[in-house]
Parts: C-alpha cells; sequence; structure tokens
RNA sequence: GCAGAAGUGGUGGAAUUGGUAGACACGUUGGACUUAAAAUCCAAUGGCCAUUAUGGCCGUGCGGGUUCAAGUCCCGCCUUCUGUACCA
C-alpha cells in the first residue's frame, strides 16, 4: 500500500494519452472556455523548474473548468523558428529543422512528464509549412490591405486604387508614408505600372521601405525595437547601431490608437493586469499637441540680417521649412532658438559657409558614436549652431537654428521648436550656449530652472494669448496657426512602424517575387512557400541574407513552381525575396489557429471561430508585453477588420506569471597574490601602491564561508594580512594560507613573502558551483566539484576543523551559466509529478518572483503521503461493504475546504489552496475520517492540483471513469453554521482573552456577561469602562 | 526623471478587505521508534522579561494622523524590484 508515485504517474499519463482524455471538440453542448499558455521556443537547455509554472497553473484552471462542466480548449505547441537553432547551424552545419526536431522531442517528454491536460492532437509548429502556410497567408492579406481613417479599419487595396483613378489621393483620409505626394486622377491614371505600385507601397499594411533600423552586425541582421534592452541586442547581448536599409515593415502604426483604446478606455474588454497594460500604454506613447511649420530664412537675407540691424519682414523666398511637433503650442512664444537632430535632412541645405566645418565635424563626431553612449551620456550639452535662422510663425522675429545630439532623429520629426523658460533640456542648451531665455510665464521665476508644470500656469509676453490659461492658449494657437497655414492640432505616437524582414536563414520565408524591383506576392493557393536548402547558414559573400545561398530559389509564374536561379530571366522567372520573417510572425495568430489546426483550406474555419470565439485566460511571461502581446492584438485587430475573427482582442484575460529564480553557491578562491612595496604606519607592516607583480596559484585556495568570514576579509578587494592582528584562530588560519601559497611559489619569488620589504594582498574571489554539489545544509561536496571542474582537482579546501566546506548562497535568475538550475528531471524522479506542481504553486503568489529552494518541497510531499493513508482502507479491503456515514466535523472540514478552494481557484491564488488541503487533510486525519462521502469529493477538489494521485484513489473509491470530468463538489453552507462563536475579549484593542457566546446572544447580555468575568475585572483594576463595544459574531472591545 | 508593484519571524508566505498578526510549510531545537541511518510520529518555535501554574512589555520599512479597534484607511518620508527614458 505505499504510494509509489513513480508508477501511478506513469500509469495514469499513459492513460491519459491513449484514451485522448482531454482532447476538446469543436462542438459541445456544454459552454466552451479556452485557456492557453503563451507555447515555448524549444532551446537545447530543455527545461528547468522555472518553466512549467505557468503551465501549471494553467493546467489547474482548465482541469477545474472541466470538473465544472466546461469544454476545455488547452492547446500546446512550439515556438519553433528563431535564432539559437540557426546559430548552432551556423556552428555545426546541422540543419535547424533536425536540432528543433530534438529539442521538441526533449521539451515533449519534460511536459509529458508533469501530467498536463494538453489536446496534443492540436499541437502547432511556428517553422511547419502547414503552419507558416498561414503565416504567410496573413502576411498577403496584409499587403493587400490599407487603412482608412475615416472607417477606421483596414480596408482591400482595390478600393483605394479605383479613388485614387477616380478622385486622386488629395481628399483620402489613410494611414500612409510621411512623404507621400498628392496627385490628381488625372496624374494617377498617367502613372506607369511601376510608379503605381510604388505609391501603393506607401499605404500597404506591409509595405517595403527603406527605413533606418537597428543593425546588429554580430548577428548580421536588423532588430525589432523590443528586441534591444539598454542599446545591445537582447540576444548574445552585441552591439546595434543605426542603418538605413531596404526592409519590410508593418504598418503597426495605423492601429496605435485603437491599441491605446482596447487597454485605455475600454477596461472591460481587456482583463490583463494594469502593470502590463500600462507598460503597453508607454510603448504606444501618445502626446497630443500641434505641429508647427517654421520657415527657414534663406541665406541672402541672413546676410542683410547681420549687416543691418533692422529686419527685413518682405522677404518672399522660402525655400525651406522646418517641421515641429510640440505638446505646448501655448509656449510659442517662448521659442528662442530651434534644435535639429544631427542627422536630419536639412542640416546640410541650410548650414551657412562660415559653420560648416563646425556643423560637419559635430555630425561625424555624433555619428561615430552608438546609440548607446548617447544615451548612458546624457550630462553632457553639446551642439553647433548652424549659421541659419527660422521665423517665428507670429511674431516674425528671426530664430537661430541649432543642431544638437539631445534631439532625436526617430522621434517626432526630428525637430524641435525650443523654448527655454518651459522645457529643462532647452533650458539647459540654453544656458550653455549663452542663448537669450525670455519668460512668457506670469510670475515664475526662472533664474534657476525652468517651468514646466503646464497645469499652473498664465501665459505672459506672448501677445494674442497673455493671460490665458495652458488649455485656452493651446487651442488659440492652434486656431491661429491653421489660420495662417503653419501649423494645425496633432497627435503624436512613439510606436514606430515594425520592421518586418531578418536576415535569417530560420524563419518564415515571405511569398514574394520581384518584377522591376517591386514586390510581387503569390498567389494564396500555391502557398506555403517553403523554405530552401542551402550549403551555409551565413549571409552570402555579397552580404545578402543567407538565402542567398540557395540555389533553387526563383519563381516561375507560369508554373507556380520555385524553380532553379540559373532559371530567372525576368519574363516568367522571377527572383525570390531573400530575407525571412521575424520571431513574432508565427506567434501573432496561434492562438487562433489552435482553435482548428489542421485546416488546410483556411486559416481556420468559420464554426470553429464562431465556437471558441477568443482566448478567455492567456498565462505568460510579462517580458512579451511590448513584442509578442502588442504584435498579436495588432493582427487581431487587422483580422477582426477583414471580418475573419468576432473580436478586437484575442485574449480576454491575461495573467503573467511572475520568475522562480534560483539559488545560486558561491565559493571563495584565492588564485592570486598581489605583491607590494612595504611600508609601516604605526608599526604595522601595510602594503604601499607600489606594486611589484601579481603571482599566479598554480592551484588555488578556497575557502569555506564561515572560514573566510571569521578571518574578516574584504571580498575581491583583497586584504593584507601579514601583520600579526586578531585572535588565535585568525592568526592560525592565515599563517596555514601563508604556508600553502609559499609551498607553490618558486625559489625566486619566496622573497616577497619572507622578505620584510614586501607586503602581500592575497586577492579572493567568488565563483559559482553547481548546486547541485550542494545539499540543504549548504554543504559543497568538495570531490564532485573537482571532478566536475578538472582544473581544481589539486586545489586546497579549506574550513574549520570538524566541519564541512559551506558555501555562501545568493538569490538569482535561474541561467545554466549561473550552474543554479534545478531540472524538473530530478524532482519528478525523487518526488514525484504531483509534488513538483503542489511545490510549484505552494511557493507563493503567481505572480510574484520566488526564490526555489529544493528541500521544501518535503512539505508538500509529506502531505501527499498522508492523502495516500487516508484511502488506505478502501484499498486493503479493511472497508468492504462498509458504507461509514460522515459526521458533522468531516462535513464541516469538507465544506469550509470546498469553499476555499473554489474562491482560491477563482481568485488564480493556488498557493493558499494548497494550504487549505493540507489543513483538510490534517484535520480528516485527526478525526480518522474514512466516509466515503467526503473522501470522494475530496478527491476532486485535489486532482486539479495533484491529478495523478487523484485518478488513481478515485479508482480505488471504485471508479471506472477518469476524475477528469467528475463533477465539482458543491458548497453546502449549512455545514458551516455555528450556534456560538469564541468572542476575542479585548481592552483597547488589545486581545486579552476569549469567552464563548451563543451567536444568537444579544449585544446587551453580552456585555453584561463579559463586565462580569472576573478577568475583566482583573484586566480593569478597578477603573470603571467606558465603553463597550460589542460586534456580534466578531468581537468585543472593552475601553476603559 | 517618469510610471507601476512591493516592504510582515531565520526562510517561502497567510490574514475573511478595519476586528484574536504570523495560517500552511521549510528550517531549527528537543523527544519517540531504530544496533544505526533514512523514513515516520510527537512537542516547542516572532522578540524581550518574569515564572510556582498564572503573566507582562514590544512587535507588520520609518514618522505622524483617523478610529473603540490599523499589516489593512489618510498625510509625509525611506528602501527594494520591474518597466521606460534627452519623447519635444
Amino acid at each position: 500500500m505505499k504510494y509509489n508515485f513513480n508508477e501511478i504517474e506513469k500509469k495514469w499519463q499513459d492513460h491519459w494519452a491513449k484514451n485522448q482524455t482531454f482532447k476538446a471538440e469543436n462542438n459541445s453542448d456544454k459552454p466552451k472556455y479556452y485557456v492557453l499558455d503563451m507555447f515555448p521556443y524549444p532551446s537545447g537547455a530543455g527545461l528547468h523548474v522555472g518553466h512549467p509554472l505557468g503551465y501549471i497553473a494553467s493546467d489547474i484552471y482548465a482541469r477545474y473548468k472541466r470538473h465544472k462542466g466546461f469544454n476545455v480548449l488547452h492547446p500546446q505547441g512550439y515556438d519553433s523558428f528563431g535564432l539559437p537553432a540557426e546559430q548552432y547551424a551556423i556552428q555545426t552545419g546541422q540543419h535547424p529543422a533536425i536540432t528543433t526536431e530534438e529539442n521538441i522531442k526533449t521539451y515533449r517528454r519534460q511536459l509529458d512528464q508533469i501530467g498536463f491536460s494538453f489536446d496534443w492532437s492540436r499541437e502547432v509548429r511556428t517553422s511547419d509549412p502547414k503552419y507558416y502556410k498561414w503565416t504567410q497567408w496573413v502576411f498577403i492579406q496584409l499587403f493587400n490591405s490599407w487603412y482608412n481613417n475615416d472607417s477606421n479599419k483596414a480596408e482591400n487595396i482595390s478600393e483605394l486604387i479605383k479613388m485614387f483613378e477616380a478622385e486622386g489621393n488629395a481628399n483620402i483620409n489613410a494611414t500612409c508614408d510621411d512623404d507621400t505626394e498628392t496627385f490628381t486622377a488625372e496624374a494617377w491614371n498617367a502613372f506607369s505600372d511601376v510608379e503605381q505600385q510604388e505609391i501603393l507601397l506607401k499605404y500597404r499594411l506591409t509595405y517595403l521601405a527603406e527605413t533606418e533600423v537597428n543593425w546588429c552586425p554580430a548577428l548580421g541582421t536588423v532588430l525589432a525595437n523590443d528586441e534591444i534592452v539598454n542599446g545591445v541586442s537582447e540576444r548574445g547581448g552585441h552591439p546595434v547601431i543605426r542603418k538605413k536599409m531596404t526592409q519590410w515593415s508593418m504598418r503597426i502604426s495605423a492601429y496605435a490608437e485603437r491599441l491605446l483604446n482596447g487597454i485605455d478606455y475600454n477596461t472591460e474588454d481587456l482583463d490583463w493586469t494594469d502593470a502590463l497594460k500600462e507598460m503597453q500604454k508607454n510603448w504606444i506613447g501618445k502626446s497630443v499637441g500641434a505641429s508647427v511649420t517654421f520657415n527657414v530664412i534663406s541665406n541672402s537675407d541672413v546676410e542683410a540680417l547681420e549687416t543691418s540691424e533692422e529686419m527685413d519682414t518682405s522677404r518672399t523666398s522660402v525655400s525651406n521649412t522646418i517641421d515641429v511637433f510640440t505638446t505646448r503650442p501655448d509656449t510659442i512664444f517662448g521659442v528662442s532658438f530651434m534644435t535639429l537632430a544631427p542627422e536630419h535632412d536639412l542640416v546640410s541645405k541650410i548650414t551657412t559657409a562660415e559653420q560648416k566645418d563646425a556643423v560637419d565635424a559635430y555630425v561625424e563626431a555624433t555619428a561615430k558614436r552608438s546609440e548607446r553612449d548617447r544615451m548612458a551620456d546624457v550630462k553632457t550639452i553639446s551642439g553647433v549652431f548652424t549659421g541659419a535662422y527660422a521665423e517665428h510663425p507670429f511674431s516674425k522675429e528671426p530664430i537661430p537654428i541649432w543642431i544638437g545630439d539631445y534631439v532625436l532623429a526617430s522621434y517626432g520629426t526630428g525637430a524641435v521648436m525650443a523654448v527655454p523658460c518651459g522645457d529643462q533640456r532647452d533650458y539647459d542648451f540654453a544656458k550653455h550656449f549663452d542663448i537669450p531665455i525670455p519668460n512668457i510665464f506670469e510670475g515664475v521665476d526662472i533664474s534657476e530652472e525652468a517651468f514646466a508644470d503646464k497645469d499652473n500656469t498664465i501665459i505672459a509676453n506672448s501677445d494674442f494669448i497673455n493671460g490665458m490659461n495652458y488649455k485656452k492658449a493651446t487651442k488659440r494657437v492652434i486656431y491661429e496657426l491653421e489660420q495662417i497655414g503653419q501649423g494645425e492640432g496633432k497627435t503624436n505616437y512613439r510606436l514606430r512602424d515594425a520592421v518586418f524582414s531578418r536576415q535569417r536563414y530560420w524563419g518564415e520565408p515571405f511569398p514574394v517575387y520581384y518584377v522591376d524591383g517591386m514586390p510581387q506576392m503569390i498567389a494564396d493557393e500555391h502557398l506555403p512557400i517553403t523554405l530552401p536548402e542551402v550549403e551555409k547558414y551565413l549571409p552570402t559573400e555579397t552580404g545578402e541574407p543567407p538565402l542567398g545561398n540557395a540555389t533553387v530559389w526563383a519563381w516561375d509564374t507560369e508554373t507556380n513552381t520555385v524553380v532553379d536561379n540559373d532559371k530567372i530571366d525576368h519574363k516568367t522567372v522571377f527572383p525570390l525575396e531573400l530575407n525571412t520573417m521575424p520571431g513574432w510572425a508565427g506567434s501573432s495568430q496561434y492562438f487562433n489557429r489552435y482553435m482548428d489546426p489542421h485546416n488546410a483550406n483556411e486559416i481556420f474555419s468559420q464554426e470553429a471561430i464562431d465556437y471558441w470565439q477568443q482566448v478567455d485566460l492567456y498565462i505568460g511571461g510579462s517580458e512579451h508585453a511590448t513584442g509578442h502581446l502588442l504584435y498579436a492584438r495588432f493582427w487581431q485587430k487587422f483580422m477582426y477588420d477583414l471580418g475573419l475573427v468576432p473580436h478586437n482582442e484575442f485574449a480576454k484575460k491575461l495573467i503573467n506569471q511572475g520568475m522562480i529564480l534560483g539559488t545560486s553557491a558561491f565559493v571563495n578562491r584565492i588564485d592570486k597574490v598581489i605583491i607590494n612595496k612595504a611600508t609601516r604606519i604605526d608599526g604595522k607592516k601595510v602594503a604601499s601602491k607600489e606594486k611589484i607583480k601579481t603571482v599566479k596559484l598554480k592551484n588555488p585556495i578556497f575557502l569555506s564561508y564561515y572560514y573566510v568570514n571569521e578571518i574578516d576579509y574584504s571580498k575581491s578587494v583583497g586584504i593584507n594580512l601579514d601583520d600579526s592582528f586578531g585572535n588565535k584562530i585568525i592568526k592560525e588560519r592565515t599563517q596555514r594560507i601563508t604556508d600553502i601559497i609559499k609551498s607553490q611559489v618558486s625559489d625566486d619569488d619566496i622573497k616577497y613573502f619572507e622578505d620584510d620589504d614586501f607586503a602581500y594582498t592575497r586577492f579572493i574571489s567568488t565563483i559559482h558551483a553547481d548546486v547541485s554539489f550542494v545539499n540543504a545544509s549548504n554543504e559543497l561536496d568538495t570531490i564532485a566539484f573537482t571532478e566536475w571542474r578538472k582544473e581544481y582537482r589539486n586545489a586546497q579546501f579549506l574550513y574549520e576543523e570538524d566541519k564541512t566546506f559551506i558555501v555562501e548562497r545568493d538569490v538569482e535568475k535561474m541561467s545554466k551559466s549561473k550552474f543554479n538550475v534545478v531540472n524538473p528531471d530530478d524532482i519528478v524522479r525523487d518526488y514525484g509529478a504531483d509534488s513538483l506542481r503542489l511545490y510549484e504553486m505552494f511557493l507563493g503568489p503567481l505572480e510574484q518572483y520566488k526564490p526555489w529552494n529544493t528541500a521544501g518541497i518535503t512539505g508538500v510531499s509529506g502531505f501527499l503521503k498522508k492523502l495516500w493513508k487516508l484511502y488506505i482502507p478502501f484499498m486493503d479491503g479493511s472497508l468492504s461493504g462498509v458504507e461509514v456515514e460522515p459526521t458533522k466535523d468531516n462535513l464541516k472540514t469538507l465544506h469550509k475546504t470546498i469553499k476555499k478552494v473554489e474562491e482560491d481557484i477563482e481568485n488564480f491564488s493556488f498557493n493558499t489552496s494548497v494550504s487549505t488541503f493540507m489543513i483538510a487533510v490534517n484535520e480528516l486525519t485527526a478525526q480518522k475520517c474514512t466516509s466515503k462521502d467526503i473522501l470522494e469529493p475530496l478527491l476532486v477538489l485535489i486532482s486539479p492540483y495533484a491529478p495523478h494521485i487523484a485518478e488513481e484513489l478515485w479508482e480505488a473509491l471504485g471508479h471506472n471513469e477518469s476524475i477528469s470530468t467528475a463533477a465539482f463538489p458543491i458548497f453546502d453552507q449549512s455545514h458551516l453554521v455555528e450556534s456560538t462563536k469564541e468572542y476575542p475579549i479585548s481592552f483597547n484593542g488589545k486581545t486579552r482573552f476569549t469567552i464563548e457566546f451563543p451567536l444568537d446572544m444579544s449585544k446587551e447580555d453580552i456585555e453584561k456577561a463579559v463586565l462580569a468575568d472576573e478577568r475583566t475585572q482583573t484586566q480593569m483594576q478597578g477603573r470603571e469602562p467606558k465603553r463597550v463595544i460589542v460586534v456580534p459574531g466578531r468581537i468585543v472591545n472593552v475601553v476603559g
């Protein structure tokens, strides 16, 4: 009757697989519920205990919903395109498909042994041509669409063409490239085919354009903004530079407002955490203000201006204009200069001859600095005057035009109107270069800093807006700008269009070929266009992406097949696109594909989407906040515009699970000694600043935690211990270390340790030890350690006598390089999957970051053993034929457990329900409960958490069917009704003792009884109570 | 700088939304069983003081406030984590 978890878990996992227990049907009388996990990238390292956390939570919820009578869709798959498999291919020549396949096998084995209730019949892999056919298909739909701002949705490009043919583009309210020029219907019809295609690209929702991109030379590819962290690549941490390239982009900016609305105003639609919504909101970065056009004063006028003090107001020759965006149009009369980004197109055009050298030098110097440098160095103020002036739109005063790297080319228009009195950066710039700082705020002191508080402002010295507040002045300025045609109200977004091409092999190929340099879509019926074979996964010698190495990579428009490159004749055979799609392409619609994953004719059938609608619960990491989760929302809205999906948002509720952190183990190592000239301070020998040499030890010395702490080393700095200070133990230890060091140095060097002219410092560094060599008491298995790090096989380990070598512990992110990874395989082997599942939940709230500590698992493991014991009478036959009536206590325990567990699951408070189970089992054990009426429903409660043991015991109780769809027990309040309450009696708010009273006892009677109690007399010590507060059913408080 | 979240025993964390702070576990200590170990079981465990049983004082990052009553509400700070940043 032993609880043999390994055997039981295998048995039920096989049972579920064989009977397809968790296969979901696309129609059912039951209500539907869709629980989704973010699908994993199958990395070569496999899973660590942190990975399944979210899967366990979603699995508990999915199983719970099945008990509650829902038809549950709980699929899983793989985001299997990506960099690591390709990097591995570059190094080894092994095809990424093979690496990926192997990794998936490992993942599947690891997932299976945890006992998830996934419907594996619906598995998708983004790298499977049958899947990416539909990624390519969505891409084509995007290409064939434009964004109509009047109807506020995506529409077919053919409608746009019709409008161009009929009326040109002047009155079309579409989201398009900024540089789109206006044309008439006649002009459109006169354009050549290629010209028309060029114009249409400026409107399409995915388009090819020369854009400034983040280029990562080390990875040989471009990166999206969300793939860059702190100025370096997210993967590998390589530097990133700005570069102009022709790239596919996604016009996500067209959806900026709708993406924002979904999280901002329409909150009931999107039950996501505030933190996540906030992140997306910041990323979209909406700012409302105005665009203002400043005319640049021509150079000849500037000369006139410089020779005479008088201003020439009759200028007519306006050649250049500068557009700026401002959130403070009300401060327009405070403008005293303008600043352009050094990269701004106009810089070379407007710079005067005298300033040319200085400007060129500055532009060059800025270009050399990496984005990261510029970001790190915020404090330094730099800039150069261009020599040019712009004209104030209202006052017509000349305004000097500067360039400065505090203005970013990639935000807004790359130019600002500088208002030093109202913006600190402009203020600092003006102070630094001695530019005037006119004050336009009434009664505000700006002698020390700018005044940026727009809500407490009255505008002054500002012509027609004097005396107005921010709101009124803004409105008026925008009106006046519109009157003179030099500006308008404008909303600006930080969100940029997303670059969609990658110069990589292991990604979705584009269904695109090129005729006369213009991209053409391959018709839907010929999809998928599968990845070609290449000999090398590196870029070609001419710098083309890896697909440039393919020999069979041309499109034959007659046969509609991929053919040999040799056949390219630009008549019927054309070159195919060499870029591939980015990682987020495949993850942007996978949740909908799960609804109908094997459909070869459609991305999903109408019936499937009508039935499943959208994801009800999505669980995954918050690191995808501004990547996947934003892109997927964008694609969903596009699919909604096409009428393909019934919801604007793909996931109703989203939870970000926290991370499980590792507990790293550190050992202190002395591996070198630094020799200095000695000097004496207060008669004590210490090292002088004069360094002689560093002596590296052949065999390092490792110091146990307490050993090193008692010696009181200052870590990593090193400390001179030559002098005889400290107590006896310390001296002995110091001597021991010195002896070991001396035994290792050459005869030439020994003088440094014996001669009084020298002092030496032992340099202590801390290195990670693999946590598998460390036990719960932080003792290091030194033999296993030296076995693992062979270079230390002759190292000395120093620790206290009669003790063992102790490591230091610290909590860090779990990672291979920190040797703190705990493999779920080991946990499942030693404690079972049910213990792993329970323990991961028991660690703490789902959303929280928390450290893993394998030792703690004995708590939940012991709980399962106790649970098992409760059911032994049903297995050993001792209860055969006997029906035991539940006692009142039994029922009370059961029903309070039902209530709490149900509430906890609904609130995703899984940690507290594990506690509740423990309490229930402890109580039922104490009650010696053998009633089936209690123990049967208890199993259903526990089954979502520990499904294997639940199935096994369910079977032991005589069931032939799986527990997975057994009805969730119904809570009955009547079992919890109490007739008395143990009232806490407090005095001035401090509880002193308790008295039991009937619950129906009146306030007055309780008060009397409390005052009559002799313990009350003791507490009051003769004082009269001023007041007695009685809260029936809760508490009594005596004030005195 | 801005935004969001969080500070509770040696540790992970509970606390019915203002009503007995520290549930449930880990760890530690003591005990039982055992030749021994493991496993299992029992007891104690926030700190300080007192002890013959009883008891007393302090305690949820810090300082104030509201209240019969504050971990929970209000005001002002401090610290940590996460995101983001010359965003005009």
